[in-house]
DNA sequence: GCAAGTACTGTATATTTATACAGTGTTCAT
DNA sequence: ATGAACACTGTATAAATATACAGTACTTGC
């Protein structure tokens, strides 16, 4: 896969090439490199020509700033799925999907993140820390998880409905639901929460004696 | 903030310039979008001299292909942190952070996502369908969550090491932790697990059965 | 009804940009 | 020591690309 080693002033312009593009969004001239290297612009030319030819740029030839870079797509993060016992995982065979936020997160533009502080959703395996992904065009319907302030203040419980009365239940039988009128104005539900993502490596590790007692 | 709106032809002269570029990395030059369109380059250029005025995009004159998409920076997710009870939240001012996953999953470029399935992690708040994050390149240390191989299957455990001895703990007090000797070679460490992400709405409404027992 | 903006065509022409060709030194393996 | 790849310069020239100017016709607000 990897091709042929660059020399340095390959590598040179092939680095420039890349930071022009990077600053003006369009491809450079041959004389706009020519001067920023101070060299003649055929230098450059022939420099752009084995750049082609060892693949680690594209040179159109006739055609005014004809350079593409071969750019490595933004490629999300691979997601090997269930893997059976006892096969070899990490190939590319079981890259089931690629991680991409959006994707994933696949409300609307309007999704925001929030931090769950507390443990009234305990039950529902959210512990403080945890970055939320609210989605305001999200309907609440029964069963869903939403953001809601209450008196001003905002809560994460589940949401149920019964006729004109919702209720706000939290996922840890230590705190009781929250009832409140449909109509009542010192209630509103900001959004219906779609997802969650936890940083585990810097928070866990203080948290690491837990499980020492736990086992 | 928004603009002038476009005319049907301007429109389609801007949507002809994202196309091109989307699809060739360079800006077209007048005569390109001139011969898609069917018209004359004078139509297109006076076009793009209205679009530069209206902010459209950006026409840099006398540069060939000298046509800048105003591009929209892929914004992130914005995320409001811990919102004091009472303050209004959702406001420009109490947006800690923007979410972009490279950024939160903060590893290295060989991150892979893993599903979780089973309860062996339960009382780390890890459930089936959980979506991880593991690095390769993160050292596995004390106290830190880990994807091992203990011959050929894929495992999600607590880290822990005495000496030669790793112990690979389960966070659910129904399963057993797994010792091993550190240079058995039927036992490997994969990574590192450095996030989780959980997409709630869809799998959860299933589950909410289970909230109404609780409560 | 008329100025002003939009949407074009057509023909030149200026400018930008790429190519061609002929050189001069290096370095480096055989 | 010699051919071959590398890294250049310098001068022309060809080709690609943008601009200028002069038109025509249609719409739209006033």
């Amino acid at each position: 896969m990897t091709n042929k080693p660059l020399t340095k002033a390959q590598q040179k312009v092939l680095d420039l090439v890349k930071t022009y593009i990077e600053e003006n969004n369009i491809p450079p001239t041959l004389a706009e490199l020519a001067e920023s290297l101070k060299v003649n612009l055929n230098a450059v030319r022939s420099h752009l020509l084995t750049l082609d030819r060892k693949k680690a740029l594209k040179y159109i030839p006739n055609i005014s700033r004809g350079i593409e870079l071969l750019q490595v797509k933004p490629k999300g993060i691979p997601i090997y799925g269930y893997v059976p016992a006892g096969t070899p995982f990490m190939s590319q065979e079981n890259i089931v999907d690629t991680f991409e936020i959006k994707k994933y997160i696949s409300g609307s533009d309007d999704v925001f993140g929030l931090y769950v502080r507390g443990d009234s959703m305990k039950d529902a395996h959210l512990e403080t820390d945890d970055l939320l992904f609210v989605d305001p065009k999200v309907e609440a319907r029964n069963g869903r998880m939403v953001v809601a302030l209450v008196e001003g203040e905002p809560t994460v419980k589940w949401y149920e409905r019964d006729g004109n009365t919702i209720r706000l239940v939290p996922a840890n039988s230590k705190y009781k639901p929250i009832e409140v009128s449909r109509h009542d104005d010192r209630f509103k539900i900001v959004g219906v929460v779609v997802g969650m993502i936890r940083s585990i490596d810097k928070k866990r590790i203080d948290d690491s004696v837990k499980y020492k007692k736990a086992s």
